[in-house]
DNA sequence: GTTTTATGTCAACGACACTGTCATAAACTG
DNA sequence: CAGTTTATGACAGTGTCGTTGACATAAAAC
């Protein structure tokens, strides 16, 4: 499901413009509140554990997606994460200190450092996301398959068509253990 | 995965009631995914004006719901943003020293600071939300208006339960303008 | 008249992004 | 082999935005 279910919007009708106008922007309002108290709900669960082991939400970023991609390289983290190698830095060496990261040179290429976790790692990640998860299922649950669709079709629309596939194709494609 | 579900996971017999945790499970972590990269293109256009302007996303935020409910008091918009008096407070000075908020002394309560925006603060919030509302308004475009009602249903349905009422009325209660 | 409320302010701190520079080791290239 | 590019790590500095705690003031409330 790298493209989902894209529909064709039906209605365009612009005869009263204005009325059909003001409706749509107070939607898109209203769309862009959800997303900014939903966010904020969404994030909360783990960050409260992490702010108990002195870690922030970047942490926990780094450890969901070092659990989803185990061997990954630090160039591929930050292709993900989309910010910078000094920004990553700051996250991933405390993380590695503390023995919840393991980084091991590549064989092929050895200057590459893979990114796995440990089980120490596995534990946090799975702490933090149990949480998150909650959430989400009573979330999903009560909304229903039909608006859960809709939900990921929405979310995945308002990512860069140029990265869109690209990100979906993560989303959707990798398992979590490469087998 | 909280349970011991850690090996690559071959197809499960699909009767049994593991196979529909594991695809629950899978799915969750996608809509996790997905809220992450939705969230971060959803404020990457307004940070880009924003940062042109050395404000940050907080400026937006407060210039929005000001704009949604001008004459609001610092208390109630401390209310709306949950964050601290201080956190406020710093992005609220620079926005009524150059001149986007007027702040004015409440008429029954004179204690009050009352929040409004002026017409160069309109411009701001408005510059502010067209470049939001554009992609908004492609992925609703796109998604279709049973994907967006499923959208909606599903990020009100992640907001704490205990706030939830309070948040949609306002979300889809009060018009921008109270007349 | 004392207390509570609404707000502002100051100091300090921490997380997390940024930029820019430099260093090193390994891989690639002519 | 020499030179360049790549992958990573590290350091200095900056800025936003969140936090806490303490204190000041003015007005409302009891």
């Amino acid at each position: 499901m790298a493209t989902p279910t894209l529909r064709p919007n039906p209605k365009k009708s612009p005869r009263r413009g204005d009325d059909r106008l003001f409706l749509t922007e107070r939607k898109l309002r209203e769309g862009a509140e959800l997303m900014f108290f939903a966010y904020r709900a969404f994030t909360q669960d783990p960050d409260r554990l992490l702010h108990a082991r002195n870690y922030g939400r970047a942490h926990h970023r780094a450890l969901h997606f070092i659990g989803r991609r185990p061997g990954i390289s630090v160039a591929g983290l930050l292709e993900i994460l989309g910010i910078t190698k000094q920004s990553l830095a700051r996250v991933l060496k405390p993380l590695v200190e503390d023995g919840l990261v393991d980084s091991i040179p590549g064989e092929e290429d050895r200057r590459q450092r893979l990114l796995t976790l440990t089980a120490l790692g596995r534990a946090l990640e799975s702490d933090l996301s149990r949480v998150q998860r909650e959430r989400l299922s009573r979330a999903f649950r009560e909304a229903g398959s039909e608006a859960v669709a809709g939900f990921r079709a929405v979310t995945a629309l308002m990512i860069d068509e140029d990265a869109r596939d690209g990100i979906l194709d993560m989303v959707y494609g990798a398992p979590d253990r490469p087998e």
